[in-house]
Order: C-alpha cells, then sequence, then structure tokens
DNA sequence: ATTTGAAAGTGTTCAAAAGACACATAGCTA
DNA sequence: TAGCTATGTGTCTTTTGAACACTTTCAAAT
C-alpha cells in the first residue's frame, strides 16, 4: 500500500458489502438461497439476488459475512469462505433493471459498490426461509435453475460454484451440507452434484471409507421401503490427523 | 447485496486499495518485490512492504493491480490473480511502526483501509528495480529471508504464496517465471522452489514431458562448464488443447 | 403369504501413474 | 588429460484409478 497520494481526486470512497452464496442440499440436489431484493414498494418486479449487506465500520469482513447469514438464517457457527472481491466500477449498474431498482432505492445511485463475496454451506433443514421473520422473500433455488439474477449476481455464484468444486477435491467440507448421520449414498449423491459428473458406487465408497475420516454409527435406517443403509458421521479427530499428515487430495 | 439501509451510521465508506505480492525467480529461489515505504523525510525507518496503491474511480480492480505493476516495473500483460480481500478493521495500525508510519503521512491516520490482494509473476531479468525511476527503494527479496513486512502484508504474502502452490500444480503458470528459453534443470528446480521440496529428477522430466506442453528448441546450452542443457520453450497452441479436454492436475 | 420394486452392499481384474533408484556423458577448466 | 559439474536416461515395484454385475433387505402392494 501507497498512500502517499494523499489528496488525489481519482481516488476511490466506495461502498464496500459483503455478499454469501449459501449452498444447501436436500439428499437429490444443490440448492443457493436467494433473496428477492424486489417486491418493494417503490419497484413491484421479482429481482432475485445473493444475500448481502453493507459492511460495518468495527467487523472484519468474515465477521459481516457472518452477521448477514445469522441475520437471514439464524444460523451461527457456519462454514465460510471468501471467494474473492468484485469490483466493476460497472457491477451494479449494467443491466436497465438494475439501474431502476437502484434509482428506487437508493441516495446515489450511481455510487460505486465493490463487494467481498464468501460462500457458506449449511444443512439445509436447519433454516426453512418460511419460518425467518428477516426472510419473507427468501427461498432455496436448485441451483440448475438459475439463470439470472441481480447485478454480477449470477457471476459471483459461479464463482462460488467453481471454487466449491475445487475445494472439495482436496477438505471434506461436504458434510457441512448434510445432516449429521448420513448414508453413504447421501454423500456419494453430494460429490455428484458439486462435481456435475456421476461417480463409480463402488469406487467412491472405497476411497471415502479408506480415508478413514467416518464413524460407522451402527445403526440403519428405518423405515425406507428397501434395504435400510448403515448410518455414518463425519470423524473430525481422524479427518485431523490425515490433514497434519499432508493430506491433500480426495481424487475424485 | 442489501442496500436498503440507506442512512445507517455504522455503514463504511472506507477507502480502497489494491497490494501486489509480485514474484520472481533467479533459476535458484523465489523472490518478492518490495519497497521500502519508509525512507521519506517524515519517517526514515526501513519499511518493507508489498507494492500497492489506491484504486481509482473508474478503473476495475484488475486494472488497478496492472497499473500499480506497471507504473512499478514499467511492465505490462503480466501474469495476474487476486488473492482476495483483507479487511480487517485494524489491518493498518496493529504493530507501533504502522500506526507512527500512518501519523507521519496520512490525514486521516485512523481511517480503515481495505485492501484487494493480487499475486502477480514476472520475469526477473526484465525488471532491475535500480533502473526504475518510481522505484528508488524497490527491489527483490528471496522469499525465505522475509520474515516482517508493514501492515499485514506478510500474511498476504503468505496467502498468495499459499495460492501459487496450489495452482501451479493445476495450471503451468510458472512459465511466467521463466526465460522464454528454458532448460528442463530450470523449470525442475522453480517447481521444487515453489512447492519447495525435493522432486525426483527422472520423474518430474517424465511427467513433464508427458503433457506435450513443452517445444524442444534443438538448442543448446553453451558457455557451460558442464554437459550443455536442451533448450526448451512453453507450447501454448497444446497447453490450449489439453486444458479443453479437462486437464488439472500435475500431480506433483 | 407372496410378489414386486428400490436402493444397499460387495470384489476382482486391468491399466495407468507414481515412486524409487544409479551410472554414463559432454563440455569446460586447470 | 584429468577433474569437475550438471545433463540425460530406463526399469522395476507399488499404488491408484477405472470398469463392471449380482445378491440382499426392507416396505408396499396384491
Amino acid at each position: 500500500m501507497n498512500l502517499q497520494s494523499k489528496n488525489n481526486k481519482k481516488e476511490l470512497n466506495p461502498s464496500l458489502s459483503v455478499d454469501c452464496v449459501i449452498f444447501g442440499f436436500d439428499l437429490d440436489q444443490l440448492y443457493v438461497l436467494l433473496i428477492d431484493s424486489g417486491s418493494t414498494e417503490a419497484y413491484s418486479q421479482s429481482r432475485m439476488a445473493v444475500p448481502g449487506d453493507l459492511i460495518f465500520d468495527t467487523e472484519n469482513l468474515d465477521e459481516a459475512a457472518r452477521r448477514v447469514l445469522k441475520e437471514l438464517t439464524g444460523i451461527e457457527n457456519i462454514y465460510l469462505e471468501q471467494i474473492g472481491a468484485f469490483g466493476d466500477p460497472n457491477r451494479i449498474g449494467k443491466k436497465d433493471s438494475d439501474r431502476k431498482w437502484l434509482e428506487s432505492i437508493r441516495a446515489e445511485p450511481n455510487a460505486r459498490v465493490i463487494t467481498v463475496a464468501y460462500y457458506s454451506l449449511v444443512r439445509m433443514p436447519n433454516f426453512n426461509p418460511k419460518a425467518s421473520s428477516f426472510a419473507k422473500s427468501a427461498g432455496w433455488a436448485p441451483v440448475k435453475e438459475v439463470f439470472d439474477l441481480a447485478f454480477d449476481h449470477f457471476d459471483i455464484l459461479q464463482a462460488g460454484l467453481d471454487q466449491l468444486k475445487r475445494k472439495i477435491k482436496i477438505q471434506p467440507i461436504g458434510f457441512n451440507l448434510l445432516p449429521e448421520k448420513f448414508t453413504l449414498s447421501q454423500l456419494h449423491k453430494l460429490y455428484e452434484c458439486i462435481l456435475d459428473k456421476a461417480l463409480d458406487k463402488r469406487n467412491f465408497r472405497r476411497k471415502i471409507l479408506n480415508l478413514n475420516i467416518l464413524t460407522n454409527l451402527e445403526e440403519k435406517q428405518i423405515g425406507v421401503p428397501h434395504k435400510p443403509s448403515q448410518l455414518f458421521k463425519f470423524n473430525e479427530e481422524n479427518y485431523k490427523k490425515l490433514s497434519e499428515e499432508g493430506f491433500d487430495n480426495f481424487g475424485f
């Protein structure tokens, strides 16, 4: 940082926000939590976006992201990782609909806003949007059915998804999307959804079991109309040992 | 982004900067370009930092980073990748020396500054700090000998190094650090320096040659006091083909 | 009671890649 | 011409990845 140029007119004092791409998984497909930032008095069209807020004075970036998540979903201690900063001068004013919305709602609709994007993984059943007060118009959308979002939020979503794909190959963060007790099939399905490709069932099981980061709960599914599956949970201690040994590849 | 809370006192209008971790390689070890932001009239202690500047009104984040690089080194078209945003409220005021420096040089020494960090890879001989007008006090420091930098720049350096390690395993960006013509030993050494571990010579050669992204120039080193080595160059076309086929692992 | 449907669970074989390892060669220099 | 120094090369073993099909268990329907 070179802040010697004290009074250069060209310098920037933008607003700064965080935006959170919140992923969920319902044992069948991957979802993202979207809010409808339209449907206000002044702007009535639906306008899906990733939740976010301006950053406060005293909080660091992670804290701001956690606050947004907490306010929206009530959930704390969520898995959270920074995607990066998005700061195109025109990022919030590219589309007509964005400009109209900004005019309807902001004192300075042309002010530049730079955002720091995060993605996070939550256990979907822990958050039912309908039950939240904040989220009058929040809901889970299947990631594959999202094509268009406010501002550059579609780019942010894609960047989050890319990072999740990369990350899940080198750290077992996927457990944050599953219930505490889960079956190998569910885990298998999760990896297929995130990586967006089919994985051989037997090979997947062998590999994940060989990692030794699952504890077999010696407990079975009940009430399912087929052979009941063993339930497992994530074994954090073994995972710690594994990572200390310098583990860095799931190889899926 | 949820900008509905127009006039909330707690919101933030920070300054925004970019900081660039510029890596170089002299065929022997990895270097980082540092500037001495001390040695001004008002503050005379040496104070090494990564180069950076405030972001201007009209430029996007990548452009700002490129501008900093250009101004400092005169080099354009450098390989550049965002590391992420660093925004701890206290990131520039943690150390006594930082606070003193800020007081000596800034109108509002306590103003919050959020920075977007980049790392970039340059061919060291293309930039000799001594020859640059801007960089009266810029110089290359061996990465392994850097222990302490201004603000949170040491953290930023480490984050850049980590990202470089990760990235070089899935994209051959290392060529940006080598001269256009290089030997396999030089490439080998580069990978060892970045990954900070020994790699078997024969296995390395086999793997890198099998990728088919090197063109043998049928040209030899001259004047070396040992068996002269073949020279190679990076074959961009073959690399493009390779990545389109879905290549994502160097496996070192 | 029997059948049906649906997902669970399980091993082997083949091919490819990773890892370990040692000596002859070419050019400079003294 | 002897010595130094880094180059360049191949094989074997082990590990990992990929392909592949049938039996089992339970609930639900008949």
